[in-house]
DNA sequence: GGACTTTATAAAGCCCCTTTCCAAACCCCT
DNA sequence: AGGGGTTTGGAAAGGGGCTTTATAAAGTCC
């Protein structure tokens, strides 16, 4: 709540871990300018960030006639970051090392039945455990494991407050979790962390204000506001997905009627495509996944039923994309996650067009709409995120409180 | 856009501030318990604002034992701030003390056909020339005017980008405004205007995350997250009355269809009435304010055409909030303006069930809706308030540049 | 009147950032 | 080969902020 010259150190910390990790290997100077903070500043922040291991001395580079430039760069080996993704069908986890590389990686499948919290927890065990083998790595080199789970969650207390799809209610899963992983855990969700991904790594680096739009089975939206993510009261901002678009339109699994989700979710392009044409042989049943590959391969190949079912969900979705245009007025907005990116660039047009059609002009003239340029699961890359934070948040801390001032107050030693 | 140590003390000073007007004797001791802040740092600031002249030292309080508390109030005749709401219909303009009691007033109407800038300036000047004359104030102790002006605004420019009432565009306003009015002038619009008015002394007041929505004839939403007015990248945040809420619905003035404003706009709910009764009694041609009065009349006669109208209105109403509840997760929602004022509980009660119906439970029970409860003019509170925390920001600007260290570089001194 | 309390201010300490100064490293020219 | 000139990087000093600790001031209570 109260903000601290504490904050804006951490908050420096970050900018600069951030472009190193971008532009590696980078110089001080160049540091400097990216950031806007004096060389000074930038050195004594890289000088920490050496002492932690994060990043290495990596050689010189030629200046324009004086002492070379020192170069610095991530220190790939310097430590390993876990992100765990999971989902209503899958838990997908994927470990990093510090150049935000992928080392290795696990899925495991969720079946419809099992939607006891202990199952899920068992999944993820496996699959941390195996990615750490996988990768060979020392178990002292994990600096933490960010995990995502769907819904609301406090990431106070590692507790999953509600999660729609196996009907979680107060579920301690960061408690069960950490009967069974050793390192430092992290939890949010995948909204948050889809937008961290962006913030750090993606289209939103260095932008002040952006807006993260999530479309998968649910749709929402991260914010970030102020160069930092905006998380409401109650950790449960960006639940975008039930929005009123259509006043008393289709019907959600929220219980109301005309939610944006209904209608530019996975379901809902389904449901756009089936109220198109009943019997496309686009249509896989109830698969998700497959119905919107379909779509994909239908609007490359020029199918017109597969363009006339993007140009609706685009219609849909820019509307919507035009409001948090119009009510944020970000720098940015980013389609993500898996719907976008298999929809991809044919998308993406249709949505400009509408976006352009009902924004504002002023804001319209400020933002940009792009695709996620993230080619991993953004969802992984953020939860990993939230461990690195994790971890250079600490780096602040009070190294060791020191012990006891052993003073005797009322008898003098000895005499 | 950095943040500095120096932001700290600014924010710090806003809220010793703001305390003091709103509890008004006070002591250091409870200031210190109400921001945190600890009595060494309270006590500076406490002595700063005294230095100013914005408070003074009023007495003593008994302390339970020990030496009395001493008690500070705010100065009253310390200095004036004027607000200024320029409306389509009319110029409004109020004069306040430190306390932020209106000590004068001054209406013009601004007719239909003066959309010229000089003609609103010349309003504008009369009306302030006004109220400083009634007031009896020299001229000395004004220490700030803010106006506020529909439409968007470039507040470092003093530029009035657009403003589709009158069609302006890239008006140069302040500049018009300082060859008349020779005080500090601080420009931006109705909707950041009231919500800083709700932030510093109506529902919003330490609070870090508050919505104020404007129900007028224009439709807005004023955000302010992480305890700061959000303004988003080229200070237009906020407009929300172009929010999809029926996709393909009414009309808008924008050139879209279906857009909030249309519904719950003082226009939009005229248009409620008409189509539920078309020739009722309560509609007054085209004169909103009449036909708003009319309902709020009809509503307390038990009217069934008044209530029903009102329903309908808060079922729109009450999906939007629910989408701003969902979507920003705030404490409080405030409604303000006019219209909001004028319908006042029974609107709040229709609108809290509509919200309940559609807002999601977590971000639901965290917060609250609320009418405001600013008794006068929101916006010229909060353009009066533009010009406080302008002046208090002068406070902590260097207090004079040093004169440009003239160093001959090339030749020593004579010698 | 002394002891204990409570308040207010002054002093010292810590954190953070920037500016300034200086040594180190390198180029180029003489 | 040896000086300038330039650039880098780090150390020191300085300025702003906040907090904790010490001290002075003002009262109450016994």
């Amino acid at each position: 709540m109260k903000r601290t010259s504490r904050d804006i150190r951490t908050a420096n910390r970050y900018e600069v871990l951030r472009q190193i990790i971008a532009e590696s290997p980078t110089s001080r100077q160049e540091l400097a300018a990216a950031t806007g903070l004096s060389l000074a500043t930038v050195a004594t922040l890289v000088g920490e960030l050496l002492d932690l291991g994060m990043i290495t001395e990596v050689g010189f580079e030629d200046s324009a006639g004086g002492r070379p430039r020192g170069l610095v760069a991530v220190n790939a080996s310097g430590g390993a970051l876990i992100g765990v993704d999971i989902a209503e069908t899958y838990v997908h986890v994927e470990l990093f090392d510090l150049g935000l590389n992928v080392l290795a990686r696990a899925e495991e499948d969720v079946r419809p039945g099992e939607s006891l919290p202990e199952q899920v927890v068992g999944h993820v065990v496996t699959a941390v455990g195996s990615v750490v083998t996988q990768a060979g790595i020392e178990g002292a080199r994990v600096l933490g494991v960010g995990v995502s789970v769907p819904g609301q969650v406090d990431r106070a207390t590692g507790v999953s407050e509600y999660a729609p799809n196996w009907d979680w209610h107060d579920v301690p899963l960061l408690d069960l979790l950490t009967e069974h992983i050793a390192y430092p855990l992290y939890l949010d969700n995948p909204l948050r962390a889809s937008a961290v991904a962006e913030l750090w790594f993606g289209a939103a680096r260095g932008r002040g204000n952006a807006v993260v739009v999530n479309l998968g089975t649910g749709v929402g939206a991260g914010l970030v506001l102020g160069g930092g993510l905006h998380r409401g009261v109650s950790n449960s901002a960006g639940e975008w997905g039930h929005t009123t678009m259509v006043l008393d339109g289709r019907l959600c699994r929220c219980g109301n009627h005309g939610c944006v989700e209904t209608y530019i979710g996975a379901r809902g392009i389904m449901l756009n495509l089936r109220e198109l044409s009943p019997d496309s042989p686009l249509l896989h049943a109830e698969d998700q996944t497959a119905t919107i590959d379909a779509l994909a391969r239908g609007v490359a190949a020029d199918d017109p039923v597969a363009r006339r079912v993007v140009h609706e969900t685009a219609r849909y979705l820019g509307a919507g994309v035009a409001d948090l245009v119009n009510l944020f007025n970000p720098e940015i907005v980013v389609l993500s996650s898996w719907v976008a990116r298999t929809l991809g660039e044919p998308l993406l047009h249709e949505v400009r067009e509408a976006v352009t059609r009902h924004a504002l002009p002023r804001p319209l003239a400020a933002t940009e709409v792009v695709l996620s340029p993230i080619p991993t699961d953004p969802v992984c890359l953020g939860a990993a995120t939230f461990a690195l934070e994790g971890a250079l948040q600490t780096v602040g801390q009070k190294n060791g409180k020191r012990a006891a001032p052993v003073r005797s107050r009322t008898t003098t030693p000895s005499s």
